[in-house]
DNA sequence: TTCAAATTTGACCAAAAGTCAAGAAGAATG
DNA sequence: CATTCTTCTTGACTTTTGGTCAAATTTGAA
């Protein structure tokens, strides 16, 4: 039986601290004191949603993340390069907004944790996922397609947090930018004929 | 006075033993007492030479990003593409012989810390002013050059990161990838005529 | 040999993670 | 309403781990 009455549950509550504090201040920098006080909470009572420092840790990465993909949801009804731009503009969005957590998701992570990098892979495979899902069954076969989209994904992360420091360009600029550069990155393995296969 | 007589000076063999450690596990998952431990060496000998656990993984971190570079130095007596070409080649080599260390270099990190943060973004600089070098005058008056070219270098990382999980191309081939998505997304560039500058 | 500086130790301290018995607050039952 | 059962909450306690330090040992000039 799960229990979402109110509200907000408690559990969440205590999220949107973690979210909070994490997205300031680095893993160990956070200590369990502080959150419990930042909740107005006693310690005891963390323990009692969450079974360890980390694994809260883990659910606030959880909770970020699916907000993420979720906002990016594709809409298949448009037309996949439109469904692209479309979902470029809410992933810069999403960028802008929570640029501290964003951040943070990005480039935090509790060292080389497995835990933390499944969640993060997972949003990235999510990525590749839906940008093969826009392309043409003919393309669909190239050999490293998927390994140079992975590619693209990480030009992705890279372009938008280097475009939080300094917002040059506007975030239509940047999906422009990035669509190119995925469609170039696509044919630039078609002309790559040498040894695979 | 810097002391460097013996093979290996003590300082050395501790960041050795680090890099081991922080490459297969967390960075809180390693315990001073594991670092001790691993190294023959009581705690505070740890303290003598290294003034906090943090200030120890920096130390580390310094150390193979250094590496890194160094590694994958520029050769100016090449022409600029083939320069790029040989770098990569290097980049990949590196990654590959230092997997697990390279994995945790990029995808560790100690959460929002600034001063990793710090580092990692000094080795990213790096690799886009490198690029920026080996572009002729005219190119490099482009509006959000710098920008593009970051978002490159996550690309390079993300490819180079998904190509150790499965080695389905030769380095070769991933320096071409890389270097042809790198001048097609500058290409791009030109062509995004609209309303920036 | 001697002495001062550099190196090394291990016992100790402090802080932070994690445990738990017991109490308070709700909700269901009679 | 009383009673009882469950859920929620606390605060004191234990354990682990980062960090300190005076004292001992080693090194290397003089």
């Amino acid at each position: 039986m799960l229990h979402k009455q109110k509200r907000k549950t408690r559990r969440e509550r205590l999220i949107e601290v973690g979210l909070d504090l994490f997205s300031r201040h680095s893993y160990d920098e956070v200590a369990i004191d502080d959150i419990a006080a930042a909740a107005n909470i006693s310690k005891g009572l963390l323990y009692y949603y969450f079974p360890t420092k980390h694994d809260f840790y883990l659910a606030v990465l959880r909770h970020s993340t699916s907000q993420l993909l979720e906002l990016t949801e594709p809409d298949t009804s448009l037309e996949p390069l439109e469904r692209l731009r479309v979902g470029l503009l809410a992933y810069f969005t999403f960028a802008e907004m929570h640029a501290r957590t964003y951040v943070a998701l990005l480039r935090g992570g509790v060292g080389v944790d497995p835990e933390v990098a499944a969640i993060l892979n997972h949003v990235r495979q999510t990525y590749v996922e839906r940008v093969l899902q826009g392309l043409p069954e003919s393309e669909r076969q190239l050999p490293a397609l998927r390994l140079a989209i992975t590619g693209w994904v990480g030009f992705v992360e890279a372009l938008s947090l280097a475009w939080l420091e300094e917002h040059q360009l506007s975030k239509e600029q940047l999906a422009e930018l990035a669509i190119r550069t995925l469609l170039a990155t696509i044919t630039s393995l078609h002309e790559q004929g040498s040894s695979s296969r």
